[in-house]
DNA sequence: GAATAAAATTGATAAAAATCAACCAAACAG
DNA sequence: CTGTTTGGTTGATTTTTATCAATTTTATTC
């Protein structure tokens, strides 16, 4: 998997000032782009699997990833990332395995950066290891907000919470392209694709939203923040 | 809230070899116990309640903590918490607030150490924040197991799921006195009162477990772990 | 551009779980 | 003790959601 595709690049290049890196200074940027490398992934491809040794920090420098649960029978999606974001493993603490899987929902491409170097200059910049664990803490904080999501509400509600999160957070705009699927939709929804495909109709029918193919616009996100509001 | 009931103690005589400031030197635990300050609670009171503000990190030094989340019309408890082990607020990081309540399940004894401080030190003591990162992230790889039970596991698996936490990570024996009520139960599995009752009705049946009153006996773990297991 | 594969949609049915309402039992206060 | 409160239990019913099967639409490949 790993040596399919890589190329010589530098993290100082890349968007970090916005990213998880924005507290290193250029020698310790310098230290990531001489231990890690680039890796292109076509559309559906698995990055890698829950279960598997995890020896790498992942960076998503293009595209669309989606990290997901593999459960029993069907997965759950605990979402989607984009540049310039990571696919944090919380094993490389704790076991060195991934415990979730990635995949990429787009055509991708990921910097695989040595554990080792990462936990190096976390324990060597306390600004970086701030900014790490502020990170951490908001993905925490996500969490619950998903769990309760798919724990309290009706389908409707959640259905209208990753409406939201996929506006909001991902593709950052309305109209948005969706590029994901009706099952990867059910899988961020914690329900059967045939139940994501009937509240999306409902909507559309009560003019909350529209829905030509991929293209997907809010028409009335005040409707929609009612849905998500009533549980 | 604070001062019904506070007094001076060191963290150097408190169990903390294997609690999260396992790293610290006596000089740095000095720090936290000039910095803390200790309250008692009462079986049922409320510790902290979710969005209040968070100046504290809270550690459990005697008795049994729930934490929770307030959802829509009902609780979901993320898990109990007992000595030594803290109350982490990932808010502390963030918008220093609280994103989850905490309760008393029994009656309990917690530091409130200044969040400053806490920070300080995991700036200036890499061993210390190491394993706090640590911490977090089996926090967060229980949380993915969690809500994989709780959204795709029937009654049966989720109350076999809560069952088992108890006994192996609460308990830590069986038989073991559950302190905890019936709606508690429920509030751990995501599921109605009525219902927890009626699943563990069932196990009974099944030869599965014992129950009189608080004491609670697994009988049949395998099957138990099978339960689980199918979900 | 025809053939094929993959994804989306729809309706009918079955399963799972919540709610409601009543009742019981243990703990507790006066 | 005795009344009261709190938590536990049960059965009947309704609501929610998944599953199944068939069909249509959209995308892909040769």
């Amino acid at each position: 998997m790993v040596n399919k595709n890589t190329f010589a690049s530098n993290c100082v290049d890349c968007n970090c000032k916005s990213s998880i890196f924005k507290h290193l200074s250029h020698p310790e940027l310098d230290i990531i782009s001489n231990s890690k490398f680039q890796v292109v992934y076509k559309a559906g491809e698995i990055i890698f699997k829950q279960g598997t040794p995890s020896p790498y920090f992942v960076c998503i420098t293009s595209g669309l990833v989606k990290i997901y649960i593999e459960g029993y029978g069907k997965n759950l999606i605990l979402g989607l990332v984009k540049p310039v974001d990571y696919i944090f493993g919380p094993g490389i603490y704790v076991d060195n395995r991934h415990h979730y899987s990635a995949a990429a929902v787009e055509d991708c491409t990921a910097c695989l950066i040595d554990v080792n170097v990462f936990k190096r200059l976390i324990r060597e910049n306390p600004d970086f290891a701030d900014e790490f664990i502020k990170r951490v803490s908001l993905q925490a904080i996500f969490n619950f907000e998903q769990v309760i999501s798919l724990t309290q509400k009706q389908m409707p509600g959640r259905i209208a919470d990753v409406l939201f999160y996929l506006s909001e957070k991902i593709y950052c705009q309305n109209p948005f392209e969706l590029s994901i699927t009706r099952q990867d939709l059910a899988d961020l929804s914690g329900m059967s694709k045939e139940s994501a495909i009937r509240i999306l109709k409902e909507f559309k029918e009560e003019g909350v939203l529209t829905l030509h193919g991929n293209h997907l616009e809010i028409l009335n996100i005040k409707q929609l923040r009612h849905i998500s509001e009533k549980g």
